[in-house]
DNA sequence: TTTCTTTATCGTAATATTGCAATATTAAAT
DNA sequence: ATTTAATATTGCAATATTACGATAAAGAAA
């Protein structure tokens, strides 16, 4: 026990789950919201924009990018991330499909 | 060490964080996807829709109220949830503006 | 080549999450 | 008052996350 039972659920809700997960994490999202402020893909000194030892931040770039949440690639000693627009898209919508769903129904009880 | 470092953050950041993180498990995702299905407030039987048992549903419905991601109350053995358009409101826009801020730069090197 | 700079990975400790059985709680039904 | 039905809480074991120092890797600069 403690394991999460993803075999359990669809495809689509494990998705979801993921890339919420991902950014479940207030410096992946500090680090999402650098990545949008430079406006810029290549992006060096994302270490110094956080108040975290090189080696976590380096962690949660990766799960980022694991969630596909940012893509990019590393050549040596230098970085090149961004924000992926399709994923957040998919968020997006996702949202917005609930968001529409609740404001057409009337009998809010709570 | 272990512990997340929230006050690094902003409250923004964390207050996001948090949402997501509570939509971070697939478990919860279903949960919030079968309140929007039944298109009602009072759902007696959330425990009999998924392949877990009572106390670990009983505990995924606490985290989803606690981040504000539904709301409602108990009384006795009867159980009155419903999704917080509000919250979900605030993941929408929040996402909404990322995508629009994406979409408005032109050079993309990933 | 050697050094410098930057990022990734490893190892480890602290903390958090996940899941369930058992038990408690709470209100309705009998 | 007792039973029943539904949800919450407790306690615990397994697993995952978070964070960091130390070290490795990989390219740039000297």
């Amino acid at each position: 026990m403690g394991a999460t039972k993803t075999d359990h659920f669809t495809d689509k809700q494990n998705s979801i789950a993921s890339m919420a997960k991902a950014l479940g994490h207030p410096a992946r999202i500090a680090i999402v919201e650098y990545l949008l402020k430079v406006n810029e893909c290549i992006c060096g000194d994302i270490v110094n924009e956080l108040p975290l030892a090189q080696a976590t931040v380096s962690q949660h770039l990766k799960e980022l990018k694991v969630a596909g949440i940012i893509k990019g690639n590393i050549e040596g000693n230098s970085i090149c991330y961004c924000i992926d627009e399709k994923t957040i898209e998919k968020l997006q919508k996702y949202f917005g499909n609930i968001s529409d769903k609740l404001s057409k129904k009337k009998n809010n009880c709570c």
